[in-house]
RNA sequence: GCCACCAUAGCUCAGAUGGUAGAGCAACUGAUUUGUAAUCAGUGGGUCGCGGGUUCAAUUCCUGCUGGUGGCUCCA
């Protein structure tokens, strides 16, 4: 019996029926054959080996491929729990599974292990591979397999991981002389892996639980070249480089003390790129129709009470006590936005009314999770509440999907991504109201055609959100923009407006954050662009350098016309060769440098050095400055 | 908060299996007037993160804390 398979390019071919992906690989090419890990059949993973009985379509997976890469780079987490079981007999195992970059898996042993113990760990991975042992696929009940985790191989994560699964007949791979429950598929074999390491040791809840025990989880990474390990280590010390906390200590932006933790201070030159954000964005909502506000970083508990903060929020709020009553440190601008809209009475033609906030909110985050701009304990929101008719909110949510789009394309942010956060378990407001709010959001999504993440459960504790994405150097994501839609504010604070019936009706309230926080999104724009910030945002857009003292008067000259030209220019007079200041500006990173010798005096031009292109020769101090304001003007 | 690791001069780092520490750069002083990524010489600078313990002696060993980094949990 013959039976057809069609593969991606559209071809369909004939086979014997139990032919396996491996032959047919081998079939093909043996070049292809070499790089095979596992197969796709009508969308499902399974293994080289497994035998194919029906029509259907198949894809072979080659480590080319994401999918490939992941099941090489699972395969390895394997072999590496064999190797831990080989030295540790008494470990048990929990998840281990390929991700982004790599794969993990999490032990519970009672030995602490250290960099010392994953080189052992490295070394008898190395053996089990040079074994070049098979992995066997076998699907058992769900009691054999529970008898298996109970009698042979004890695991109670297991056994625990067993009586949740729905599958009636999970599977349980062997390697040599270890078997571990898992889905697949797996590399045909363990010398598939020609390369990998062992990168770092961490702590991990079982099952992300905190009141679970906490296991030991080893992240490592995996090839089929030992050149593409290599490389990727490179890039791993490339993007270390690139870190905001070097950086910005590097270019004298800001620096962190240990009698503030999480508090940021901001030097001159860091503040002139807050502002520099600052003032981009006044201009922005001018003409998005904001009006700007500002209130009080200290209000009155009856406040928080009234919001909902103090049930929900309380854990992250700074308190304080003045003239015997207690009040609390504003962590959301939210409730002083609301206080502003109810100082006056509001008609439907007010609506919607777009109140923007700059609000420096303090929330007191757990010490472990403070990491350098991107997670402080006091930073500046580019908040805006937008007070409007249940009927537009599609129109309102569009337009600050719209805002934040065209913010990211001008910082140059091409690559985020999108996620719509639902209901959490801490949370106000009705059942009706959430999937209310949560389908307006979802619609807003669909109508504008973007792909987003549903994250269910990770909304705000008063309404659901869709948050922007943005990676770091080290590819961890963080979220910056968000688009929260809120019901339940303005029940509490009893925000009204006249309709066009003469009756008072409910508003709606949109929180929206575009940079997310000011913070943050400077982190996120120095590791992007590696500390060379484009000249729109650099803090010293150029520095003037004369040679000798010969030249002071002229560099001088040159010096005030390109200040009052509008630009921020330094002025580097020092009794040094060029060498060494350009030496100085090039690690600055200060995108031109004005070179003024005896030539340039001589016939009263500039030479021009870049940052990014070297020397450009000579020119006319009008042909910078038009070069310069072009550069603003596109924002690169 | 939890797990692991780290903390030496302004910065980057070296160092002693326990006998109170060094380099480069930076800073300061002087000389040098310089042509596209470091001119030369000299000088000053450290309670080796903080507290406790062991010891004749601790920056080094043990321990508690603080701060940081990578994760987990949590979140902009």
């Amino acid at each position: 019996m013959n039976i057809n398979l069609t593969f991606p390019d559209g071809t369909t071919h004939s086979f014997p029926a139990g032919i396996s992906s491996s032959e047919i690989a081998k079939k093909i090419s043996s070049g292809l054959l070499k790089k095979s890990v596992a197969a796709k059949f009508n969308e499902k993973s399974i293994d080289l080996d497994t035998p194919l009985n029906s029509d259907g379509n198949l894809e072979i997976l080659t480590v080319d491929t994401d999918d490939g890469m992941h099941v090489l780079w699972h395969s390895t987490a394997h072999i590496m729990a064999h190797a831990i079981k080989k030295l540790y007999p008494e470990a048990q195992f929990g998840v281990g599974p390929a991700i982004e970059n790599g794969f993990y898996y999490d032990i519970d042993i009672d030995t602490k292990l250290n960099q010392d113990d994953l080189q052992r760990i490295e070394e008898t991975m190395l053996e089990i591979i040079k074994g070049d042992s098979s992995f066997s696929r076998e699907e058992l009940t769900k009691k054999e397999a529970i008898d298996f985790f109970t009698e042979n191989q004890v695991d109670k994560y297991k056994i625990e991981l067993l009586a949740d699964m729905d599958e009636e007949h999970p599977s349980i791979y062997q390697e040599g002389d270890f078997t571990d429950l898992c889905r697949g598929p797996h590399i045909p074999s363990s010398s598939m892996v020609k390369a990998f390491k062992l990168l770092s040791i961490a702590g991990a809840y079982w099952r992300g639980d905190e009141k679970n025990k906490m296991l030991q989880r080893i992240y490592g990474i995996s090839f089929p070249k030992k050149s593409m390990l290599d490389e990727y280590l490179y890039y791993l010390e490339e993007a270390k480089k690139r870190d905001h906390k070097k950086l910005g200590k590097e270019l004298d932006l800001y620096s962190f003390h240990r009698e503030g933790p999480g508090f940021v201070f901001w030097h001159p030159k860091g503040m002139r790129l807050y502002r520099t954000i600052e003032n981009y964005l006044v201009e922005k909502l001018n003409q998005y129709g904001y009006g700007e506000v500002k209130t009080p970083i200290i209000l009155n508990d009856t406040l928080w009470k009234k919001s909902g903060h103090w049930d929900n929020y309380k854990e992250n709020m700074y308190f304080v006590e003045i003239d015997e009553d207690s009040y609390a440190i504003k962590p959301m601008n939210c409730p002083g936005s609301c206080l502003i809209y109810n100082s006056t009475l509001h008609s439907y033609r007010d609506l919607p009314l777009r109140l923007a906030e700059f609000g420096n909110v303090h929330r007191h985050e757990r010490s472990g999770v403070l990491n350098g701009l991107f997670r402080v304990r006091q930073f500046t929101q580019d908040d805006a509440h937008i007070f409007c008719t249940p009927e537009q909110i599609q129109e309102e949510v569009k337009a600050c999907i719209d805002f934040v789009q065209e913010v990211y394309r001008d910082f140059q942010f091409s690559d985020y991504h999108i996620e719509l956060s639902t209901r959490p378990e801490k949370s106000i407001g009705s059942d009706e109201i959430w999937r209310q709010a949560e389908n307006a959001l979802q619609d807003a999504l669909s109508n504008a055609r973007i792909d987003y993440k549903l994250n269910p459960g990770d909304g705000a504790f008063y309404g659901p959100k869709i948050d922007f994405h943005v990676r770091d150097s080290l590819k961890r994501s963080w979220q910056l923009g968000t688009i929260q839609l809120d019901f339940s504010m303005p029940e509490k604070f009893e925000l009204q407006y006249i309709g066009s019936d003469g009756d008072k009706h409910r508003p709606v309230m949109i929180h929206r954050a575009i940079f997310g926080s000011i913070e943050r999104f400077i982190a996120q724009l120095v590791e992007h662009h590696g500390g060379r910030l484009p000249l729109w945002l650099a803090p010293i857009q150029a520095v003037v350098l004369p040679l000798s003292d010969e030249q002071l008067d002229y560099s001088t000259q040159m010096y005030l016309q390109l200040k009052s030209a509008g630009y921020n220019i330094d002025f580097d007079s020092r009794n040094e060769k060029i060498g060494y200041k350009i030496r100085e500006a090039e690690l600055g990173k200060i995108p031109y440098m004005i070179i003024l010798g005896k030539k340039e005096l001589e016939n009263n031009k500039i030479s021009v050095r870049t940052h990014s292109d070297g020397d450009l020769g000579q020119m006319e101090l009008d042909d910078l400055l038009n070069r310069m304001n072009s550069e603003i003007q596109q924002k690169v």
